[in-house]
DNA sequence: CTGTTAGCGCCTTCAA
DNA sequence: TTGAAGGCGCTAACAG
């Protein structure tokens, strides 16, 4: 193996050496270039371009206390709906001059607890964090977070610093009401996972079912087990076999949606007509189906973005006045497999 | 705002007073136990506990010119393909001890070398980078890289230094035999994105069926737009304009089998009767499709876990003899969309 | 605008 | 097995 061939890295001395500056005003030439004359900034950086040189993070962030470090804290890195996030931030991050280190605390707090403790010793320059439930030691240490903190994917009132996010209960709240403006009467609900915010998924359905009168508990079919289009066929089943004249389900997901669909399909039944269907996301996916799914369509991407740039802006100025939460609005896809009117 | 609470870090020096021994006895007994006597190693463990003493990652990184941070390359985040990678990634590092930073260079090569740079110049503890592809200077970059490199996702006979992969050639040989097999003589090939590893799996299909005498050129439809399901529905759209007879796609992913399945329901069109549809990569959805998908299998997961464990081990013991390859296996799995006989 | 002086917290090397 | 000395490469805080 013909690696390890250790190179000696180029120091700002030896650039400074070169440009006939001191070390100083080469790190000044790259960090603020405008405390440097145009002259010399000239030099400067032939000097750099002609070394080749490149900076050394870690003597950087021991001698000024900070890292260009992001945090991001995600409960899953399979599930689609964080992959969109992921993809918003490092479309934001992309020449930021940041990095992103992500940490995956599959849907357990004391991980999620541990992780961040990683994140920490690390002095990161901020820190990203999924949802709005986090324990109370956890809730601590981001209060004291020597960095910006974002909590995404969720709304509330009391957000420990930055937050972005949309409100799962709302968006429930109007998947169930259309199930019920179109005229089913006997609407269930297919939950897997069953998360903080799926739990608010599911109150949300609740509060509008039993608002419309059409409440039924035996209707209510969840599991902890993790979302699959196979599980949205099995909780449909279920439910069929518990309460077989359930006429519209709103799914947790567009995962479950579609398994749902997919069995309706294999057990003849007809969707919309017989069974309405309304799932949650939005993914690609629920467009092209047949028919194709009602949804409500949720800014995952966005959150990604948003919570990027929020943080961006709040390590660059610190001291600016920062929008404190940012709420994003969910949309209703209305489509083929809840049509009965 | 009542963050940016700067708390005063507890470093060795503290430590080491408190336990009343000298900072670089701390500093062993943490990296080395068993360079310390068993007396003293307690007295440190203890003011370790006491102080709450974390050690400082780039203090230690300046000193040692070592991080413990894995740089991870992928061309995409969105393509479930990868998020399967990175899950295994992320299941073997989990206590490691290393950290991983990914970097997203979204199919560009121009891009990869940049990030390559990028992550360079944080002295990596170890490289994972997706495909066998990189352009010269990337490779010339990884080559002479202080560190491990392993390539993922394909195999080939020159790697960098580390390897694990698998044949897309020979799973899309695999899925066409399949084809031809089950008696299906017009074979349509369908294609999207079509990064290098797609290139192979066209080139397999071609072979194969060129083998078989069942090879035609006007029935293989290409993109270079991302795969989708919708894209799916759209190349098949576009095959059957052009060559309305074709009996059969093989299709670059799952994605698009889904999205040909929809459209072939959509026209009426009897699959697996009229039309056998095979996949590639066998997601979770194709299993449970009417009718499912038949697919080729790939170990996407077992390539995440394995990289990140070779890496992890050559960090370990760098002296130690290393399998530079390793081949994994796909595997044909037979189902519905293609039972012609 | 530019430079000097002192570390940041840890690890390497050498000596005991 | 333990310690002392010095430095990794950079930047903060001050001077000029």
């Amino acid at each position: 193996m013909e690696k390890n061939i250790k190179y000696k890295r180029v120091t700002l001395n030896e650039v400074a050496a070169e440009a006939g500056v001191s070390a100083i005003t080469v790190s000044r030439t790259i960090r603020s270039p405008d405390m440097v004359s145009a002259g010399v900034r000239k030099k400067v950086k032939a000097a750099i371009e002609l070394l080749g040189y490149v900076p050394d993070q870690a003597a950087s962030a021991l001698a000024s206390e900070r890292t260009n470090v992001v945090g991001l804290l995600v409960p899953s890195l399979t599930n689609s709906v964080f992959s969109d996030v992921l993809r918003g931030v490092y479309d934001v991050v992309d020449g930021s001059g940041l990095s992103v280190q992500i940490g995956n605390f599959r849907y357990s707090p004391s991980k999620e607890e541990n992780l961040l403790r990683t994140f920490l010793r690390q002095r990161p320059a901020g820190l990203i964090v999924a949802g709005i439930d986090q324990t109370e030691a956890a809730r601590a240490l981001l209060k004291t977070a020597p960095c910006p903190v974002v909590q995404i994917m969720d709304v509330s009132d009391s957000p420990i610093d930055l937050m972005i996010g949309f409100s799962h209960y709302d968006g429930a709240v109007e998947g169930t009401r259309h199930l019920i403006d179109e005229g089913y009467k006997r609407l269930g609900f297919l939950g897997a996972r069953m998360d903080p915010r799926s739990q608010a998924r599911l109150a949300g359905f609740t509060a509008e079912a039993q608002g419309r009168g059409v409440y039924d508990s035996s209707r209510i079919i969840t599991t902890t087990h993790p979302s699959s289009v196979g599980m949205g066929g099995q909780l449909l089943s279920d439910l069929l076999a518990q309460a077989p004249d359930t006429d519209a389900v709103f799914c947790n997901n567009d995962d479950l949606a579609a398994g749902a669909l997919f069995e309706a399909e294999r057990r003849r039944i007809n969707v919309p007509k017989d069974l309405g269907i309304c799932g949650f996301n939005d993914l690609e996916m629920s467009r092209h189906l047949n028919p194709s799914i009602t949804s409500v369509a949720t800014p995952r991407y966005e959150v990604g973005t948003g919570a990027m740039a929020l943080l961006r802006d709040a390590i660059a100025d610190r001291a600016a006045i920062r929008t404190p939460h940012i709420r994003l609005g969910v949309e209703l896809i209305k489509r083929g497999s809840t049509k009965r009117r």
